[in-house]
DNA sequence: TTATGCGTGCATCTGGGTGC
DNA sequence: GCACCCAGATGCACGCATAA
């Protein structure tokens, strides 16, 4: 049996409930202490006309000392819509995630709408978005994408859906990132410092066709360190990353792109046990920007990833409708790299033999 | 045991009533 | 006639009572 996703919920999702677990306010509490009935309420706190002002201030006076929130799930049996936007995260997802989940939420928050998340399965994360009338679902996708049990579940589904992450569908819209892109100008960068012999350690294909694309472009230095593969279940293929940084100078490359920040700790742990420094002996640039990278190591990274912002904000403009409207089908953005340059890159002349 | 119907909850909308 | 206000209807899910 699938497990229930975790559901989290941001503030104003659930405030019809008081700490002390007292009744909740309605509009015909406030009704009956203002005079009126829960029609003239309902108007005065929607600004809508037909109030008197003096009525209106009396009514939004006593909602106020009330502590009044008005039902959602009441007015979304009346609107048919939830202004709310459910997520879907991975239940393991890291430092990346989390910042996009955040800039989501708050972009999310000044556009009027209010953001649930759902960790875990996802079918079960759909179904109960469902229950919450929430009808429009954004998820970063995991391997449950493609079971069958979501893909019924996702079918069922009669809102609307975003998948991150994802090439385009003719099922719901989709935003990628360009990764090969990415390293391509990580490599660019590098390149423009002067650096011939430069290695890519990690797994992720579409990043690979980048380094290697760049490195025919710029017909960098072949070499037997040119990519080292280092796939996530198997650890023992960082031996050859620690093989590669006790060469000598002569023999080593001059500079590496790491395709996580997980693989860029990794690496400075062994270059710490290989007495390689940083950015001293090789330069470095790792992929994906997280602030945390400042505050976790002594170095200032020069990274190349997608801003999160850039894709919270592509996000919300296809589910809002706003930017270039889809004609007739699902939307598809492909969202470009950033490269920021700091203190791990410096031009090759600083490393001469 | 299953199927059906009714009542409840709550905010909003609509059409109509009241009073100046 | 206009500003203001009200009663009833509406939307959907769920629980409960009753009938088959």
């Amino acid at each position: 049996m699938a497990m229930s996703p975790i559901l989290i919920y941001n503030e104003s999702i659930d405030q019809n409930f008081h700490e002390s677990g007292e009744s909740v306010v309605t509009i015909k509490d406030i009704a009956q202490m203002a005079g009126v009935s829960f029609t003239t309420v309902s108007k005065a706190l929607n600004g809508e006309p037909g109030v008197r002002a003096e009525t209106r201030n009396k009514i939004i006076a006593i909602a106020n000392k009330l502590n009044y929130v008005p039902n959602l799930a009441a007015r979304r049996l009346v609107d048919r819509k939830s202004d709310s936007i459910g997520l879907i995260w991975p239940n393991k997802s890291g430092l990346f995630l989390y910042h996009l989940f955040e800039q989501f939420q708050i972009q999310a928050e000044k556009a009027g709408y209010s953001v649930m998340v759902a960790l875990g399965n996802p079918a079960a994360g759909v179904r109960t978005f469902m229950k919450h009338f929430v009808d429009t679902i954004v998820v970063w996708p995991t391997a449950e994408n493609t079971s069958p049990e979501f893909i019924r579940t996702r079918e069922s589904f009669q809102g609307t859906m975003l998948m991150f992450n994802s090439s385009p569908s003719p099922y719901y819209h989709t935003i990628s990132i360009d990764r090969q892109e990415a390293i391509q100008q990580a490599v660019d960068h590098l390149s423009g410092l002067g650096h011939r012999k430069i290695s890519f350690i990690g797994y992720n294909s579409e990043k690979i066709t980048g380094f290697d694309r760049a490195g025919q472009l710029l017909q960098l230095e072949d070499h037997p360190d040119r990519l080292i593969f280092t796939p996530k279940n198997a650890p023992e293929s960082w031996n050859r990353v620690a093989d590669m940084l006790r060469k000598t100078k002569s023999q080593r490359p001059t500079a590496l792109i790491v395709d996580s920040y997980i693989a860029m700790f990794k690496l400075l742990k062994l270059c710490r046990m290989c007495n390689v420094r940083i950015p001293e002996d090789l330069s470095l640039i790792a992929y994906d920007d997280v602030p945390e990278l400042e505050e976790m190591t002594d170095i200032v990274v020069t990274t190349v990833g997608p801003n999160v912002e850039h894709l919270a904000s592509a996000a919300l403009d296809i589910l809002t409708g706003h930017g270039h409207p889809a004609e007739g089908g699902y939307r598809h953005v492909k969202v470009a790299s950033q490269l920021a340059v700091r203190g791990t890159t410096r031009p090759v002349s600083d490393y001469a033999m």
